[in-house]
DNA sequence: GTTTGACATTGACGCAGCGTCAAGGTGTAC
DNA sequence: GTACACCTTGACGCTGCGTCAATGTCAAAC
């Protein structure tokens, strides 16, 4: 069976000058020209053409179809065993995506929650490897066993640097409250620089900061015997002392 | 949580110019600016992007996707119930398309053998409500009754225009050897003319001619009953007489 | 025989969606 | 202080075609 441009085009859901392209980049060209410089594509031409298709659907630039086809080292068959192999990828990403969408249906009827970094999952490529096999496997052999992690505090919404970043500040803050509590002056600067990095570090984990949820969040520390531990493990009274700190920083008084 | 260019990219898994791109179209404005210039953007910007890069996944342009996003009537979730249900139809799609791979090795194996048509399935996007809808059901109710359709003729690997080209030549080809078999002279015009047409025809349904494949198909006319009793049907020894035109169009006599 | 209409041809320009420099300001860590 | 990683705004370039425009071809219809 012999085509013409608009026959192939058509057999093939492309169009006209898609074939020209490809004629004129040298990836598909024409059997042979007619007397009335027509393209005429025969049935290899067709079964190329396939492959190329495939390949574009794989998101390959054609410069690299070419290169691959055009390898005399090129085996068909071979070639077409991988593209099973990454289809089925796709294939697995897509249904991530669209569970993805489906929670994003759900948290938007209230029914549940969604970290930020869930917001995106199904729709990043390769970096599905890349961040469970390296990534996440490095972070956990560093910071595993801090109780931090423990908490509900979301940290699977960061990147590695905002982890990073959000550990570095809670060093800081830690050492600026111990140096402040030596003070004894919840209104002096050392305090007050500790409320400030106590609200920074918050920014992290909170959407919204408002002084209220934060003056709140202080007397919780007190309230909450699990917190109050952990502040005043070292120093007892260190607690109280945030507290004072934070509501005199927010100027507000519960 | 807030986010700077870099931090939301690595998030979302993409680059920081395309952030900078979709500033500047004004598809994804960061909530503010810090006083050194900087983009920031909040959690409303983060779940824009998501939208953003579902609609961005599904193909459509940055253009739509700003028209649709920005209508006053816009409803995030009926849209998400939307995306959900196109997901559904890309992932059949792609079924479709890791089959039609499958039959292609399959086929390269030698274990079967594939039409054209076939051998795009599920590389066309859209076009397949269309054909089988539309365009299958009107060709079978057209033609569905003809014989030669129950032959072992692939007419599944043309286009409509293609079908409708070769239905004609058919016709012509009846036509030409009704008159030619009146003349009995298989080496007269009439009769060399339809030689000719019938090379046409079959030339839709073989992907190489030779002179001996033709002759061999014109002897079987008269060898085999089924294609003898369809020539000879109305004119008893058109079978014959078709074969010997046959043979003196290729010059070959086997 | 010519005219119509659907096909084909080769340019050429344009567009989306970024990648990729360049030249410079910012901010934090050692 | 200085190194370094981040940010900024241009500006140019690339891919993979879509979309004219101007022109030639061919089968069918008048």
């Amino acid at each position: 069976m012999e085509y013409t441009v608009q026959k192939l085009g058509k057999l093939a859901g492309i169009s006209t000058r898609t074939l020209r392209y490809y004629d004129e980049i040298g990836i598909l060209k024409p059997a042979r020209i007619n007397s009335s410089g027509y393209r005429i594509y025969g049935q290899s031409e067709v079964n190329c053409l396939q492959q190329i298709l495939f390949y574009r659907e794989l998101g390959l630039s054609l410069e690299k179809i070419k290169e691959i086809m055009s390898d005399p080292s090129f085996n068909g068959t071979e070639a077409l065993i991988k593209h099973r192999e990454k289809l089925l990828d796709k294939k697995k990403q897509l249904e991530l995506l669209i569970e993805n969408v489906e929670k994003t249906i759900a948290s938007s009827e209230g029914r549940m929650t969604m970290t930020d970094q869930e917001k995106f999952e199904g729709l990043k490529q390769k970096l599905i490897d890349d961040n469970e096999k390296q990534y996440g496997k490095e972070i956990r052999e560093k910071y595993g066993e801090e109780t931090v992690n423990q908490s509900n505090i979301q940290l699977k919404n960061m990147t590695q640097e905002q982890y990073e970043e959000v550990t570095r500040l809670g060093d800081e803050l830690r050492a600026a409250l111990s140096e402040a509590f030596k003070t004894g002056d919840p209104a002096g600067e050392l305090a007050q620089k500790t409320a400030d990095l106590h609200k920074q570090w918050l920014c992290f984990h909170w959407s919204e900061y408002n002084k209220e949820a934060h003056a709140g969040l202080a007397q919780m520390y007190v309230d909450d015997d699990r917190f109050k531990q952990h502040y005043d493990k070292d120093q007892p009274g260190t607690a109280e002392f945030l507290r004072d700190a934070i509501q005199i920083y927010t100027g507000t008084k519960l």
